[in-house]
DNA sequence: TTGCGTGCAAAGGTTTTGCATGGCA
DNA sequence: TGCCATGCAAAACCTTTGCACGCAA
């Protein structure tokens, strides 16, 4: 295996529904009680274990949304062009939108040159609402 | 008061201590370790409840910093600018910079207008690297 | 005096760690 | 066979809640 691990069952089965549910963010008990549904029993413990890896290899995401008190988690593909896109996450549904847009590189350079901070885009998630739950929620209160 | 609570010593020294440190965040913890250095001693408890009081009010602010497992929070002025700017949080130091520029409100604009997210300027941060930690990096790296 | 504020203890939840066992290569 | 992987139990945290007592107004 390209990283040097063991080909599990269970490393099979995360890998597999993180990438399933790429569009969306999952969390570790979303993880153990799907994959139990499937019949496939993984402990909380090996779960955590093999994000923490999937993490320090830049396969997955990790988060916080405002409101949960368990951090989220979303596949991330090894992308090098992440480093040069805006990632925008909407609180309303969890879509994680990749913005490829030529506003992301100048954006940047304009706050290195003019303020001396570097931003990490791969690092850096925007929050907010997506075209399609605004457009929701502009109906709901009518 | 203006928020109908009482005056009380903890509370006043939870505001003191956030004002002290507004150009930071702090943690439930680091409060609780400061007043008691101060000699005051503050239930965690108390402290919670007061966070949550202020967050509601709009005079702090709460996020989760990568890494961290416990929440951050940090005393905002109720000033309405900050929606206004970008929040930098450099990954080395854990400043939080309020960076005033113009970009931002253009950013948001373009990306509204052209893409149909609508940005939450008061919740985004952008992590990377603050001036002072490149340049004592790249000093290191010599 | 009244009712909010406080803090202890306990509960609830998430994440990590130790350790014996299981299973890939 | 040699390690890494797994999962249980327990520990370590962070945060919230219940309750009796304290204290501001």
């Amino acid at each position: 295996m390209s990283n040097g691990g063991y080909k599990t069952r269970q490393r099979e089965a995360i890998l597999d529904y993180l990438i399933d549910h790429k569009d969306s963010h999952v969390t570790v008990n979303s993880i153990s009680d799907h994959l139990e549904k499937d019949g496939v029993r993984v402990g909380v413990t090996t779960i955590y274990r093999h994000l923490d890896k999937l993490l320090e290899q830049g396969l997955v995401r990790k988060y916080t949304v405002d409101g949960t008190t368990s951090a989220c988690f979303q596949y991330a593909s090894s992308d090098v062009s992440c480093h040069e896109h805006y990632h925008l996450k909407c609180e309303k549904c969890g879509k994680l939108i990749h913005l490829h847009c030529d506003h992301a590189s100048e954006m940047c350079r304009h706050i290195f040159d003019e303020h001396g901070f570097m931003i990490d885009l791969y690092r850096t998630v925007f929050y907010g609402i997506c075209k399609q739950c605004k457009e929701r929620k502009d109906n709901e209160e009518e």
